[in-house]
DNA sequence: ATTATCCTGTAACAAATGCTTCAAAAGGGA
DNA sequence: TCCCTTTTGAAGCATTTGTTACAGGATAAT
């Protein structure tokens, strides 16, 4: 028997060699598919208005050992059929050579990019584009020891698109000097992922006490920073590697950038014409 | 206002308040919403990697009374989402408040991913991932004025992994200081995206004289370096915004650094160990 | 350092659940 | 009608589940 076959699917295959205890059941468990078939035993019975052995007589008619076995068939089947991907790829091409490695933590990574806009609140999402698009606002970013990179990207990208962008050193001796000019108006941007940094959270909570807003991008489980922080990303960061992908992280971020930038266009314009002009003439290594 | 609360919106309003062992529930609760949260409790307490007790505490703190409650909850809910949208099951979850700007956003990133890693040759990452393992040869790395942050990235977890690894200053007034020990055992890594960059350019030709092996990361239509470059990986940068997108870069970084990692899995897990104490002895910032 | 607080898992327990046995109904031909 | 087969639920049992109490362990505060 094939394990593809659905629960239905046996139900009504067998449909003519039901008793007619079994057929009240089977008629229960197709009335509220598949929900119905995930309560106890009992209540299922109950519902149908039969004994629970006659629950039992029916999963085994159906090929399962018991009554477990055929609500986690059930429990999978639905889960499958709820499951479908925001972002949907094609498979893979025939005869690609590539490892299996590799494909496991490029399909890892998809799952992660998906699950992780699926847990994203769009007012979240909104709420930050708006803060970070607001120049009466100073912003500061910091990333940890993995994130810094996340942070530097960001900064590096905000800076050209708007004034009062910060990125703090990454040695906590010298925050003292960011924090001294941080205020109920600016915004303090921390990434921190597993492996959490108590340094972060210590400089979190010395933010929060000066009334600055707080955000945070970490992780699917999140950073202790969480309970401080006004508004939170989550992004999910597990792969087949010893190393966490930031890759959701860079996925949120881009999205603040690509927001922020259409919110303040014109005047970005401007500013990212004058920087270019800078750039042009302060070229050393040339020729 | 009241029952109508979902389990996801009650998980997130109380996110913040929630201990490290809820926070893996909740995260295992989401996953693969809403099916994981009806099986057993100890199958759940287990699938998240904490004890039941820790179930039941979140349970309460959700505002019902018990495991059976909240279950009955989500057997409520999932019932619901599943006989409502007959046909508009796939895409993006029904209600969902995104700008089209964002689902834009994301499907295109997608796209690009995967498009990124259809152009990938397999022999080509092998290659790279074989090299850059090898402690026998200096690597070298080098990004642009926006890829500074995905060469850091790399460099931040190639320089743990291994010994031997430089990241380039910024600054193309003392490349020169480098490329004098750059030979042709060494690997330098270019990161060279649209608008490409005069400066990068130049330093490769450079080090091709010097026979150095040059790895380049580049977008779509390849940087003027592709032709020095003995290895190039292309990646899709373009979305629906005023910047590039880099994630296609950072995904074959990552899963080089997978790659890597697992080649010299035995002697990098010294060296990490080595680094930990490291950290651990040179905390300064604390208290 | 010491204390207090919070967090979390172990262990014990009660309450169900899932299952087996068995005998009583319910048909179904002679 | 009788006898035989099939179907069914009641009762009892072992397991598992959901819950409580408690104590070790981690954190933070003093």
């Amino acid at each position: 028997m094939r394990r593809s076959e659905t629960l239905k699917d046996r139900l009504k295959d067998k449909a003519s060699q039901l008793t007619p205890a079994e057929r009240f059941l089977s008629d229960t468990l197709l009335k509220d598919y598949p929900m119905s078939g995930l309560q106890s035993i009992t209540k299922l019975a109950d519902a149908a208005g039969v004994s629970t052995p006659s629950v039992i007589r029916l999963a085994r008619k159906l090929g399962f050992d018991g009554f477990p076995e055929m609500q986690a068939a059930l429990r999978e089947e639905a889960s499958a059929q709820i499951k479908k991907p925001i972002l949907k790829r094609e498979g893979w091409p025939e005869g690609r050579k590539d490892s299996p490695a590799f494909r496991n933590f490029a399909e890892t990574v998809f799952e992660n990019l998906d699950q992780t806009i699926k847990r994203l609140d769009p007012a979240t999402f909104d709420a930050l584009a708006k803060a970070l698009a607001d120049t009466q606002r100073n912003v500061f970013l910091l990333g940890g020891r993995i994130t810094r990179s996340n942070a530097d990207y960001f900064f590096n990208h905000l800076q050209i698109i708007r004034p009062g962008v910060t990125l703090l050193s990454q040695s906590p001796n010298v925050w003292p000097q960011y924090l001294i000019d941080m205020g109920p108006s600016s915004v303090l941007v921390i990434f921190d992922i597993r492996r959490y940094e108590a340094d972060l959270a210590r400089l979190a909570d010395l933010a929060k006490q000066r009334g600055v807003v707080i955000v945070l991008f970490t992780d699917q489980w999140g950073s202790p920073i969480s309970k401080s922080a006004d508004h939170v990303i989550n992004a999910l960061v597990e792969v087949p590697s010893s190393w966490d992908s930031t890759l959701g992280i860079n996925l949120i971020v881009e999205a603040l950038i690509a927001a922020i930038q259409t919110q303040r266009l014109e005047k970005a314009r401007d500013r990212i014409e004058a920087l270019e002009d800078m750039f042009r003439s302060t070229r050393i290594f040339r020729k």
